[in-house]
DNA sequence: CGTTTGACAATAT
DNA sequence: GATATTGCCAAAC
Protein backbone atom coordinates (compact mmCIF):
# COMPACT_ATOMS: atom_id res chain seq x y z
CA UNK A 1 0.00 0.00 0.00
CA UNK A 2 2.95 2.67 0.15
CA UNK A 3 0.95 5.88 0.13
CA UNK A 4 4.55 7.46 -1.50
CA UNK A 5 3.16 10.54 -2.65
CA UNK A 6 0.57 9.70 -5.26
CA UNK A 7 -2.77 9.43 -4.76
CA UNK A 8 -3.71 7.69 -8.32
CA UNK A 9 -0.79 4.87 -7.05
CA UNK A 10 -2.91 3.66 -4.34
CA UNK A 11 -5.87 3.68 -6.06
CA UNK A 12 -4.70 1.58 -8.54
CA UNK A 13 -2.97 -0.24 -6.04
CA UNK A 14 -6.59 -0.95 -4.27
CA UNK A 15 -8.50 -1.52 -7.24
CA UNK A 16 -5.84 -4.27 -8.02
CA UNK A 17 -6.41 -6.10 -4.89
CA UNK A 18 -10.47 -6.40 -5.94
CA UNK A 19 -11.36 -10.38 -6.17
CA UNK A 20 -12.35 -11.17 -9.44
CA UNK A 21 -16.71 -11.21 -9.47
CA UNK A 22 -16.10 -8.32 -6.97
CA UNK A 23 -16.93 -4.61 -7.07
CA UNK A 24 -15.80 -1.85 -4.94
CA UNK A 25 -16.95 1.86 -4.13
CA UNK A 26 -15.03 5.17 -4.65
CA UNK A 27 -16.29 5.67 -1.09
CA UNK A 28 -14.51 2.43 -0.10
CA UNK A 29 -11.25 2.86 -1.87
CA UNK A 30 -11.11 7.00 -0.34
CA UNK A 31 -12.32 5.63 3.34
CA UNK A 32 -8.96 3.07 2.54
CA UNK A 33 -7.11 5.68 1.91
CA UNK A 34 -7.98 7.54 5.04
CA UNK A 35 -9.79 9.91 3.42
CA UNK A 36 -13.33 10.41 4.12
CA UNK A 37 -15.83 11.71 1.16
CA UNK A 38 -12.62 12.37 -1.42
CA UNK A 39 -14.23 9.47 -3.88
CA UNK A 40 -13.69 12.61 -6.52
CA UNK A 41 -10.27 11.90 -6.84
CA UNK A 42 -10.97 8.65 -6.50
CA UNK A 43 -12.73 9.24 -9.52
CA UNK A 44 -10.13 11.36 -11.33
CA UNK A 45 -7.78 8.85 -10.95
CA UNK A 46 -9.80 5.87 -12.26
CA UNK A 47 -9.75 8.54 -14.99
CA UNK A 48 -6.00 7.95 -15.90
CA UNK A 49 -6.28 4.35 -14.90
CA UNK A 50 -6.94 3.60 -18.60
CA UNK A 51 -3.76 4.57 -19.36
CA UNK A 52 -2.25 1.96 -16.67
CA UNK A 53 -2.21 -1.43 -17.50
CA UNK A 54 -3.68 -4.19 -14.89
CA UNK A 55 -6.68 -2.00 -13.31
CA UNK A 56 -9.70 -3.60 -13.51
CA UNK A 57 -11.82 -0.18 -13.16
CA UNK A 58 -14.62 -1.98 -14.11
CA UNK A 59 -15.33 -3.29 -10.83
CA UNK A 60 -15.27 0.03 -9.48
CA UNK A 61 -18.83 1.54 -9.58
CA UNK A 62 -20.52 4.40 -7.54
CA UNK A 63 -21.90 4.12 -3.62
CA UNK A 64 -25.46 3.08 -5.96
CA UNK A 65 -23.93 0.40 -7.26
CA UNK A 66 -24.16 1.84 -11.31
CA UNK A 67 -21.93 2.01 -13.76
CA UNK A 68 -21.46 5.53 -13.81
CA UNK A 69 -17.63 5.49 -15.30
CA UNK A 70 -18.93 2.87 -18.21
CA UNK A 71 -18.53 5.66 -20.46
CA UNK A 72 -14.72 6.36 -20.23
CA UNK A 73 -13.95 2.45 -21.50
CA UNK A 74 -13.17 1.53 -24.59
CA UNK A 75 -16.86 1.36 -24.94
CA UNK A 76 -19.65 1.77 -22.74
CA UNK A 77 -20.35 -1.99 -22.97
CA UNK A 78 -17.36 -3.41 -22.38
CA UNK A 79 -17.56 -2.06 -18.39
CA UNK A 80 -20.92 -4.31 -18.44
CA UNK A 81 -19.30 -7.36 -20.43
CA UNK A 82 -16.32 -7.95 -17.97
CA UNK A 83 -18.65 -7.57 -14.90
CA UNK A 84 -20.93 -10.39 -16.59
CA UNK A 85 -17.87 -12.12 -17.61
CA UNK A 86 -16.75 -12.63 -13.98
CA UNK A 87 -20.15 -13.74 -12.93
CA UNK A 88 -21.50 -9.94 -11.61
CA UNK A 89 -25.37 -9.89 -13.12
CA UNK A 90 -25.76 -6.57 -14.73
CA UNK A 91 -28.98 -5.00 -15.06
CA UNK A 92 -30.04 -1.49 -16.34
CA UNK A 93 -26.64 -0.30 -15.84
CA UNK A 94 -27.00 -1.73 -12.16
CA UNK A 95 -24.55 -3.74 -10.33
CA UNK A 96 -27.28 -7.03 -9.36
CA UNK A 97 -26.50 -8.26 -5.31
CA UNK A 98 -24.21 -5.58 -4.82
CA UNK A 99 -24.78 -5.66 -1.51
CA UNK A 100 -23.11 -8.91 -1.52
CA UNK A 101 -20.91 -8.29 -3.75
CA UNK A 102 -19.27 -5.08 -2.57
CA UNK A 103 -15.79 -5.38 -1.58
CA UNK A 104 -14.68 -2.87 1.28
CA UNK A 105 -10.72 -2.74 1.03
CA UNK A 106 -11.02 -1.47 4.82
CA UNK A 107 -12.62 -4.33 6.12
CA UNK A 108 -11.40 -7.16 4.14
CA UNK A 109 -7.79 -6.08 4.08
CA UNK A 110 -8.10 -4.54 8.11
C1' DC B 1 -1.80 32.17 -10.67
C1' DG B 2 -7.13 32.02 -9.85
C1' DT B 3 -11.14 29.50 -11.37
C1' DT B 4 -13.61 25.47 -12.77
C1' DT B 5 -14.51 20.76 -12.91
C1' DG B 6 -14.18 15.82 -12.30
C1' DA B 7 -16.01 7.97 -13.27
C1' DC B 8 -18.58 10.60 -5.81
C1' DA B 9 -20.48 10.57 -1.08
C1' DA B 10 -22.49 12.29 2.98
C1' DT B 11 -25.24 15.70 5.17
C1' DA B 12 -28.75 19.13 5.31
C1' DT B 13 -33.00 21.25 3.86
C1' DG C 1 -38.19 10.68 -0.58
C1' DA C 2 -35.84 14.09 -3.51
C1' DT C 3 -33.13 18.07 -4.36
C1' DA C 4 -29.40 21.24 -2.83
C1' DT C 5 -25.06 22.05 -0.62
C1' DT C 6 -20.36 20.97 1.17
C1' DG C 7 -16.07 18.46 1.36
C1' DC C 8 -12.05 16.70 -0.53
C1' DC C 9 -7.43 16.96 -3.88
C1' DA C 10 -5.55 17.35 -8.20
C1' DA C 11 -5.48 18.54 -13.05
C1' DA C 12 -7.14 21.25 -16.84
C1' DC C 13 -8.28 25.85 -18.55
Amino acid sequence: MALDKNFFQDVYEVVKLVPEGRVTTYGAIAQYLGLKSSARMVGWAMNQAHVVSGVPAHRVVNRNGLLTGKHHFETPQAMQLRLEQEGIIIVNDKVQNFDTLVWYPVKELL
